[in-house]
RNA sequence: GCGGGUAUGGUGGAAUAGGCAGACACAAGAGACUUAAAAUCUCUCGAGGGCGACUUCGUGCCGGUUCAAGUCCGGCUACCCGCACCA
């Protein structure tokens, strides 16, 4: 009687084992595989079953590329910067240091768990002055190469962090991170030139091997167009606004004009009849926050009383203020034409502006107009000289005519904006920058760096739009580095986007004290092969860290500008009903329990097993059963045949190929649900097969081998039980071979009428002629009438169309 | 509003490239083993009709193409995600 499948005891085993005798070792002539995880923010409620999946999935691929022959770059590490522990500071006067400490050392217990094939000599910690040295030092060539500068503006402002916030992080116009409306308040800021990198940043998306969906996001997100500045003089002054509009072909069409209430000139242009009219209106728009100015439905506006005239047609405007132009996009002034879009038309209609159609629908003009006509398709009219033209043509050659004729400039124009990197918090690396009355500002030198966080007495952001360090006197005040004089430091600190936009480069070389890399690591394991993570950072951890890279690139650090070469992501694991696990909710799982009574491998295959890797899945953990009742049954077949010596048949060495064959497609598919499925069947196949007489050694040997990357323990015990010495790992994956797959018999449905009457047996290489009379005849009872058209699909089916 | 995704049994899901819909599991029911329970093993398991061999219907809804449609085309509906006055 063969030892039952006892999880624990294996699982401790081998653990022990790996550790003592590592699997991914480079023997000098593997070819390296970069599989990295999004690093987690360390918590202090640990790790769930959905947090596993995404691990679960990288070390799988990590696993099976081992096998394929490749030295694994497989890391962990740590983006311990943050607001909550910060906010547990602040709540329990515990120095955010220690509490993260005591995170990551809670994080690394729990997910040690998994099993997975960190090489924890890689770990990285971007709270480690060692690590953020080289934060600051990026930050300091970016000043140097005039990417990062100061700045006053109104920024966004989270009134509840008491911080301001990168465009990135307001949703909706409320605070990414807790829900709450976002104002405007005007602060100096630290920005990075982001928007310089916009062209690369969109262009090299090509590149990628990335989910189209993240793609198109980014894409839209930097929001590249093309279209023209138009300079219309004021009427009766000695002055000109200049508007931005990708739709120069409709430039006869302009009835009014509309500039943003924080538009430099708006004030100036009121008349005495409007001046009480347009203070208000400026006064109420400033007043009102991004969500107001979102969720107001109607528009709202008011006329300055003054013109400006088109420098095509000579016709005099009104200029009107409205909120729903946005000050900070193109020049904050726009031509309209409400004819032909929407916002144009909704205001033109509310305030009785003329409406000139320019571009026919059908062939003619529109009566009684209840819509804007928004196509650019149909011939010009009312357009002067280019009355006749094709629209679609003259939207692109009009930018060009309108430079030409001096009357503007062919543009291009970015919905991307330029990156607020200062945050006024305590828990972050400290900018820098020494502010110095003669030399203005003026960068830590590199060989002072790290520029270390100070402890502080209270970690209390003030709200006034300083951070907690502006109270540190001593630490404030300091030497210019230049001149020597009194100076003050920067007192802001960077967002945590910072060591998360580079952190994957450190890990190749994450002792260095020199470099932030060196050379020959970074040519020898960069760059990232397989990204893996959720979704949720599409836009803002992706986008930074291309341009990050972009810019190593470009100062010679790194010899490469995309650091992401495939990208997957996946789905989330929810709570019933959907509901995201959340402490808040009560509905987290954890996975303790379901390790200890079910082991870590049955819980690998059953993160997986719960539905496609890059859907959402609802976690119902009465699934395991089935999971673990299959690891039982594999144990069993293995244990109870390992020693017949059974001499394979040919079915056995089709099964053991077909099963090869299955499992390696599915994998490379990223079908991970359906590859666990497979093994199932399989499975269940060879248990079949091995009640009469018992099943060879050489297949079973190779389920092992295609187990391993997913339940890794028990693949190594069964692999030792098969009488091996070595770890499973030292395998290489194995190749199906075709010619063995190849059934000799096969099943045809026959259809009749497209309705399934019967299912024949016969040899793979029927011709048709016979596969047809064979499929008659079995059918031949059921057929009323006449065979008007006989359908064969080799190997697939037959259909008899009767009639 | 614009863009993207999804919709299949009681449940999670499967179905290369248009070819037997419901693989593999979960749950449920029946049986075997057991003093009993658990575990394990066997069987049933989309809906309707028929004693039965069988048969009709069935992949969100309406229509189309095809010998054949979950899959392709046209038109909807619901839910989810992203963007949201970017001129």
């Amino acid at each position: 009687m063969a030892t039952a499948y006892n999880h624990r005891a294996i699982e401790q085993k081998w653990r022990k084992n790996w550790e003592e005798h590592p699997v991914n070792v480079q023997d000098g002539k593997k070819p390296k595989y970069y599989c990295l995880d999004m690093f987690p923010y360390p918590s202090g409620s640990g790790i769930h079953v959905g947090h596993w999946r995404g691990y679960v999935i990288s070390d799988v691929w990590s696993r099976y590329k081992m096998l394929q022959g490749y030295y694994l770059i497989h890391p962990m590490g740590w983006d311990a910067f943050g607001l909550p522990a910060e906010n547990y500071a602040i709540k329990m006067g515990v120095h955010p240091a220690k509490s993260t400490a005591e995170n990551v050392a809670h994080f690394k217990e729990q997910l040690s768990q998994i099993s997975a094939i960190y090489d924890w000599d890689r770990e990285v910690n971007t709270t480690d002055p060692e690590f953020y040295k080289w934060t600051q030092w990026i930050f300091v060539k970016m000043f140097k190469e005039g990417l990062a500068y100061e700045k006053e503006f109104p920024i966004n402002w989270c009134p509840s962090c008491k911080t301001g916030l990168a465009n990135e992080e307001v949703v909706n116009g409320v605070c990414e991170r807790c829900g709450t409306p976002v104002t405007k308040k005007n602060l100096r800021q630290w920005m990075l030139r982001i928007t310089k990198y916009a062209d690369r940043l969109l262009n090299d998306l090509d590149k990628l091997d990335w989910p189209e969906k993240v793609k198109k996001m980014q894409t839209d997100w930097i929001g590249k167009s093309y279209g023209a500045e138009v300079d219309f003089p004021v009427d009766g002054r000695d002055e000109k606004i200049t508007v931005y509009t990708t739709r120069p072909d409709t430039l006869y069409g302009a009835t009014f004009m509309v500039l943003a209430p924080e538009h430099k000139l708006a004030a100036s242009l009121a008349v005495p009849e409007t001046k009480e009219a347009v203070e208000k209106y400026i006064y109420e728009s400033s007043m009102k926050s991004n969500v107001d100015r979102l969720q107001d439905k109607e528009k709202t506006g008011v006329f300055t009383g003054s013109y400006a005239v088109n420098p095509l047609n000579g016709a005099k405007i009104p200029i009107w203020l409205s909120d729903y132009v946005l000050a900070d996009y193109g020049t904050g002034a726009i031509m309209c034409v409400p004819a032909h879009d929407d916002r144009d038309f909704e205001f033109a209609t509310k305030f009785h502006i003329p409406i000139i159609q320019v571009i026919a629908k059908d062939g003619k003009e529109i009566e009684n107009m209840t819509e804007a006509y928004t196509e650019a398709s149909g011939t010009m009219i009312n357009s002067g000289e280019w009355n006749g033209m094709e629209s679609s043509v003259l939207k692109k050659e009009a930018p060009h005519i309108i430079e030409k004729r001096g009357l503007g400039r062919a543009t291009v124009n970015y919905k991307l904006r330029d990156w607020v990197f200062s945050r006024q918090r305590y828990w972050g690396e400290p900018i820098p920058i020494v502010h110095c009355p003669k030399c203005g500002n003026v960068p830590v030198p590199e060989d002072q760096l790290p520029l270390r966080l100070p402890d502080v007495e209270s970690y209390e952001p003030t709200g006034t739009g300083e951070s907690p360090l502006a109270a540190i006197d001593e630490w404030v005040n300091c030497k210019c580095p230049v001149c020597g004089a009194d100076a003050k430091r920067e007192t802001n600190t960077m967002p945590q986007w910072a060591g998360s936009s580079w952190y994957f480069l450190r890990y190749v070389d994450n002792k260095n004290t020199e470099e932030l890399v060196s050379k020959e690591k970074a040519d020898k394991y960069l760059p990232v092969d397989m990204y893996i993570g959720g979704v949720e950072h599409a836009v803002l951890h992706l986008l930074y860290s291309r341009f990050y890279t972009k810019f190593l690139y470009d100062i010679g650090a790194i010899d490469f500008d995309e650091p992401f070469q495939k990208l997957f992501n996946q789905g989330m694991i929810t709570g019933k009903n959907g509901i995201k696990m959340s402490k808040s909710k009560g509905n987290v799982v954890s996975p303790d329990d379901l390790v200890r009574d079910y082991g870590c491998d049955s819980l690998r295959m059953y993160e997986l097993f719960v539905g496609p890797p890059e859907l959402d899945a609802e976690w119902d953990e009465r699934g395991i059963d089935g999971v673990y009742r299959f690891l039982n049954r594999f144990w069993k077949l293995v244990m109870d045949n390992k020693d017949k010596n059974v001499e394979p048949t040919k079915e056995m060495v089709r099964v053991r190929n077909n099963m090869i064959h299955t499992i390696s497609q599915r994998l490379e598919n990223f079908s991970l649900n359906t590859v666990i499925s497979a093994f199932m069947e399989f499975n269940n196949r060879m248990i079949d097969m091995a009640k009469d007489g018992g099943m060879d050694r050489k297949t079973l040997e190779t389920a092992v081998i295609l187990m391993a990357p997913f339940a890794p323990h028990i693949s190594e015990e069964l692999w030792e039980q098969l009488g091996h010495t070595g770890s499973v790992f030292a395998n290489t994956w194995p190749e199906a071979d075709k010619a063995a797959m190849a059934e000799e018999e096969i099943k045809i449905p026959v259809q009749v009428n497209g309705k399934t009457r019967a299912v024949i047996e016969v040899p793979a290489d029927i011709s048709k002629e016979d596969a047809i009379a064979a499929g008659k005849a079995a059918v031949a009872g059921k057929i009323s009438g006449t065979v008007i058209k006989e359908i064969y699909v080799p190997k697939k089916i037959i259909n008899l169309v009767v009639k």
